[in-house]
DNA sequence: AAAGACGTGCAACTCTTGTGCATTAACAGG
DNA sequence: CCTGTTAATGCACAAGAGTTGCACGTCTTT
């Protein structure tokens, strides 16, 4: 939790009670976390209080949103290295039919594309569908 | 207009008035359209109608869903040979971020990705986002 | 301790998408 | 051409996610 803290502020972000257990909430998890999960998991606090704690995670580059196509924005976790940059830390996103869970496959980045001519890439969002090694595939 | 007719009776749609003005202005447009554009090209058509329209040009694969991450969901006429599969058909999406138009790019498949063990793709999504090659990129 | 900046909680609102139901239009059979 | 069945349309209304304004509380700085 200290550890939390530390990071927090090296961020510029204070470490309020609550943007400490939304964060550890997030690093225990494996996968990424919607609005309504935080809000489940933290019933006591505001919806509102949750959103904005998300956005200046997000502006602080310690959190990514995730558009896994379900409709519902979700967000993980950066890496530590991360800077959101095409080409080198853009990974892809998985989401599971089964289970409904959408996962960074951190270690799978986006590859390249030849754009024709005249189109310029900034950025890229690769969401890959299907059933994730936690559910049975038969 | 007549060939539209045949196609969409073969497509075993009726071919309704509403019907075939949507299919026209989509196939006359080389961008995505999202529900917002066709309710203002069609002021005098309810919301609804051009919701379920789309929703059953989607069911008869006449036209896909395009989700370009702006929340808004956008809708582009398929090719005649598409079948919406993982690697033959499934093209990446193009955003731009200036113009604010999303477009097919049908002739840059998807590229395959080595998932880790245990996973199983049956769908994926790729939306690059930059400056399209209409909007000047200096 | 006071002042100012920032975080939180509450309420209300927007925008997109979706549903129920009555009405109207299209198609098939006589 | 008329009629009955089926499907499409129009209207009202609702659900859900995301967002903002405002008041209040808390933290930091001096």
């Amino acid at each position: 939790m200290q550890e939390i803290e530390n990071f927090l502020v090296q961020k510029e972000i204070r470490p309020t009670a609550m943007r400490l257990l939304i964060y550890k909430f997030m690093a225990q998890k494996s996968v990424a976390s919607s609005l309504n999960e935080l809000e489940q998991a933290f019933e006591k606090s505001e919806r509102t209080t949750l959103y904005r704690t998300l956005k200046t995670f997000e502006k602080k580059a310690i959190v990514h949103r995730i558009d896994d196509g379900t409709g519902i924005a979700k967000f993980a976790l950066c890496e530590d290295t991360c800077n959101c940059e095409l080409g080198t830390d853009l990974h892809l996103h998985f989401h599971c039919t089964r289970c409904n869970e959408t996962q960074c496959l951190t270690e799978q980045k986006i590859p390249h594309v030849i754009l024709p001519k005249g189109f310029k890439a900034t950025d890229a969002n690769l969401v890959v569908k299907g059933i994730c090694n936690k559910c049975p595939s038969c």
